[in-house]
This record gives structure tokens, C-alpha cells and sequence, in this order.
RNA sequence: GGGGCUGUGGAGCAGCGGAGUGCUCGUCUCCCUGUCACGGAGAAGGUCGCGGGUUCAAAUCCCGUCAGCCCCGCCA
């Protein structure tokens, strides 16, 4: 006789099942003991009464592994509709110490809790309640795949080692590479723009990493980024396109993961179609007016301002996203591409979900002169540096208007879910403080 | 990197100059036949992050240090 699930315990009703998991909980009572016994379809709740079956588990503790068979039998006072009853119980694993945290019951995520939180990763994930983040996680990820599959996208995995020099901003991570230095991949930026030759439309969803020293809710060294980029389009094109793969992965995720995100009381976000698009400049006039606090001169926006403007559009434009568009051209990276008509304005959006930043994108820059002469004047690097020559040979010989963004999978996850911290939606967060587990 | 806050049994907290570090959960033993954060009785488990100082007396006050969290800068 074949294993049988815990979620397939009621459909056996009647029946002799053969189950193999963990031990999750004991509640002994005394003539009748409930013990819950986790697998991967979830938990189901065992009634000991022979005491000879109770005895095999005398100070053993929770994660112990265990194969039972039993009779499931549909009983509406029963977790879940259906128990087993009359047990045989084999201890295939004995665990004998006491497990760092209670995992029987919700773990704690306020912020001064997140350090036991991680230490404890190992043995947390086996709480339900956290499983399903990442449930959630691997539907996002799966959901954005099939929807940019539908719309001719290629997925494609670029190299994460890279020579010394890369496209500037954020700080790289430096590793010996047999005497060489090289560098971790702070994006796949250039492949993907180099892919545009080549497959028009592409995407990976790999790991990415940056050398930032920052301690934020935020910010991690290491995260997982979904990276698009397709060619022949306008800056509107893309900006549908993204707004598109947002509301095909909610939906999704929502058909999919309703007992995850009920765990965790998710609330759908409400998305138009479109999202409404503002200018950096609107934003900062707006933010002027309704708070009193002068942001015309940022470059950038400031967190606050980013948080307003997620409300504001919630409340007056009926979307929980919205995109930040015309960056000014002091913030913008070397192969953006600027408005012609306005060059101090870069092709540039921010999308903003729920008060944070989940992914950037732009136009880039695929007039191989204009590119050249971009990065020279940016950040001053030469156009035979390794990091850039085999990135300006794709111009050289042909690219077409493109354009392309990143979104943070996690920040994605975190989002959707209505967590506080993106390391909560990253199964073993790295940050400037953490590289365990 | 700058600023603020926090470190007390395995986990979460209280005590904030004076008697024996207290509580909840967990662990162990015993009782309990429908629990579901079971309940009841008992027990074990702590150099109060670390180092120095002030004081008759320090978990408590001061200085340093280490670790963590939050905010800012930066970004996905």
C-alpha cells in the first residue's frame, strides 16, 4: 500500500493509510492523545489511545520523522475535516533535543525578532505560516515566466562573474578570480540589452548581487531579480507591458495561493489596467503642497515622498502602483536614453507598489555614437574597457529601440503579501550583517 | 557611512541603585478520553552581551566595545 498524504487523508475516509512526515505537535491529554504529523501537503491530526503506540514517543521532539498507519476517518471535530485512528507508529528519525523555536504556532516577525528569525531559519521554514511565503514566491516567479513566455519573451541565464568593470552606481563585490580580479554581477544589464539583437524579447529571474553597506527594510547584498528587456517599442509599450505582467502575476497568485495568503490576511491590491503614470516633477509639486516639505530640488525621490505618492494614488487614481517617469538626466545611468526633445529628462520610471520600489526601467540608448559619447561623459570609462567593449559591440552592429527594466522578486513577494521587511520574503536573507545560514 | 533605540534561562518579556533576578511559552516527571496556543501539579535551566569605572551596594548609573533593530543616504 502506497504513502498517502496529510491533505489526502479525508478522501482515503474508511480506509487504511500509510503516512510518513513529521512530528509537528503533541497534545497529550491523557486516554486520548492528538499528535499532528507534517508532510508536504500539509498537517493531519493522529488520535493515539493505545498506550504501548504513545510510549515510542516518550520525550521525543517535535521534527521527529515518523511513518504511521492508521484508519483516516472523516471527523468534523478533527483540524481539517478527517483524522487516523488507531495508529501504528515507526520512529524512522528519533530527535531527542529540544528544537531553538516553537514552530507550532505563528513566528514572530516584528523587526527586533527578525535576527531569531533568521538564526533560526533552518527549523522556522517548517512553520506552516512561513512555508507559505514562499509558496507564494515560487507562484510569482512562475506567473511572471508564463505570462512573458505568452507574449514571446525567451528566458535566458547570464554569466554572474564578471571582469573588473561594470556599468558604475552601486558598489560591486571584488573576488579573486585565479590571481584576476573579478566582480559579481550587480545586474544583467548588459546581456540582455546584448540579447535584444539576437531574440528581440528576453528575461532571466537571477540572483543579483550589491556591495551596498545599507541597513534598511529594503535592502539585501543578494536578491533575486526579474530582468526584461525588448526591442522595437516605445517608452509607453513598455510601461503596458509591465503593468500587464503585474496584474497577470496578482491574479495568479491569488487563484493559486488562497490558504497562503490567508495566512498571512494578504489583501488583493487594487491595480488598474494601465498604472497611472506621474512625472518626478508632479510628484515632488504635489508632495510640496499637501505636506509643506520643499522636495522640488531632490533628484530622486525621497522614501516619504514615495510612500505619499503610493497612498495618493491608491485614493484618487484606483491603483496601488503607480510608475515615477522623467527622471532628470543627473540621476540617470549611461545608457538611458534621454527625451530628444528634452535631454535634461531621461527615459526613465520607477514603479512604486504599496510605498516601496519594486522594480526600474527605461529606454536605453541604441545609437551607438550617442552611447559611446554617454559614457565617456558619465562616468568618464573608456569604450575598449573590458566591462564595456563586448556590451558597444552589440550597438556597433545594430540595435534597434529598446527598452527594459528589473523588479525585485522578493520586494515583489513582500509586497503582495503586506510584509514590512523584504527579508521576510527571502528564504536566507544576505545582508552587510548576515551571510548565515 | 550618519542618527536613534535595544541586549536579562532555549523563545518572548518584566525588573531600571538596596531582601532570594520575576512572568509567559517551551523542556522533563506525574495526573487528565475530543484536544486544536488543551488544562492541572511539580522540577530543571541564568557568569543579567563583553570590558572597565562610580558606589557601602550595580541587571539597574557612567565610559568603552560588540551585536541587533529602526530611520536617513543608496537602490530592486
Amino acid at each position: 500500500m502506497g504513502r498517502v498524504l496529510t491533505s489526502d487523508v479525508a478522501k482515503h475516509a474508511g480506509q487504511e493509510v500509510n503516512l510518513r512526515g513529521w512530528l509537528h505537535k503533541k497534545r497529550l491529554i491523557g486516554g486520548i492523545n492528538f499528535i499532528l504529523l507534517r508532510d508536504r501537503g500539509g498537517l493531519v491530526q493522529v488520535v493515539v489511545q493505545d498506550e504501548a503506540e504513545l510510549e515510542k514517543l516518550r520525550s521525543l521532539q517535535v521534527g521527529t520523522v515518523l511513518s504511521i498507519s492508521g484508519k483516516a476517518v472523516e471527523e468534523p471535530r478533527a483540524p481539517g475535516g478527517a483524522e487516523v485512528h488507531n495508529p501504528k507508529i515507526t520512529v524512522d528519525v528519533a530527535v531527542n533535543e529540544e528544537p531553538p523555536i516553537e514552530i507550532d504556532k505563528p513566528l514572530s516577525h516584528e523587526p527586533e525578532h527578525l535576527d531569531t528569525l533568521f538564526d533560526n531559519r533552518v527549523i522556522g521554514l517548517r512553520n506552516l505560516r512561513e512555508q507559505a511565503i514562499f509558496k507564494i514566491q515560487a507562484e510569482v516567479e512562475e506567473a511572471t515566466s508564463r505570462y512573458l513566455k505568452s507574449q514571446d519573451f525567451v528566458q535566458f541565464n547570464s554569466p554572474k562573474l564578471l571582469p573588473g568593470a561594470t556599468e558604475g552606481g552601486a558598489e560591486v563585490f571584488k573576488l579573486d578570480y585565479f590571481g584576476k580580479e573579478a566582480t559579481l554581477a550587480q545586474s544583467a544589464q548588459f546581456y540582455k540589452q546584448i540579447l535584444v539583437g539576437v531574440y528581440e524579447r528576453v528575461f532571466e529571474i537571477n540572483p543579483t548581487y550589491r556591495a551596498e553597506p545599507s541597513a534598511t527594510t529594503r535592502h539585501m547584498t543578494e536578491f533575486i531579480t526579474i530582468d526584461m528587456e525588448m526591442g522595437f517599442v516605445t517608452l509607453t509599450e513598455l510601461l503596458d507591458l509591465l503593468s500587464n505582467s503585474v496584474n497577470a502575476v496578482v491574479d495568479d497568485v491569488w487563484q493559486k495561493c488562497e490558504a497562503e495568503l490567508k495566512a498571512w490576511d494578504a489583501k488583493k491590491p487594487v491595480l488598474s489596467a494601465q498604472f497611472p503614470a506621474l512625472t518626478m516633477a508632479e510628484i515632488h509639486k504635489k508632495y510640496t503642497e499637501a505636506t509643506g516639505e520643499d522636495t522640488t530640488n531632490e533628484l530622486d525621490l525621497i522614501p516619504k515622498e514615495e510612500r505619499w505618492i503610493c497612498q495618493y494614488a491608491a485614493k484618487e487614481l484606483g491603483s496601488e502602483a503607480v510608475y515615477v517617469t522623467e527622471w532628470p538626466v543627473a540621476d540617470a545611468k549611461f545608457y538611458h536614453k534621454l527625451y530628444d526633445d528634452r535631454p535634461h529628462l531621461a527615459e526613465r520610471f520607477d514603479l512604486l507598489l504599496r510605498g516601496v520600489e519594486i522594480a526600474t526601467g527605461s529606454m536605453r540608448e541604441h545609437r551607438y555614437d550617442k552611447l559611446v559619447a554617454q559614457l565617456k561623459e558619465k562616468i568618464g570609462a573608456s569604450p575598449d574597457d573590458p566591462g564595456f567593449k563586448y556590451f558597444l559591440q552589440a550597438f556597433k552592429y545594430g540595435m534597434p529601440p529598446h527598452g527594459g527594466f528589473g523588479m525585485g522578486l522578493e520586494r515583489l513577494t513582500e509586497k503582495i503579501i503586506g510584509l514590512a521587511n523584504v527579508k521576510e520574503a527571502t528564504l536566507f536573507p544576505r545582508d552587510i550583517n548576515r551571510l548565515a545560514p
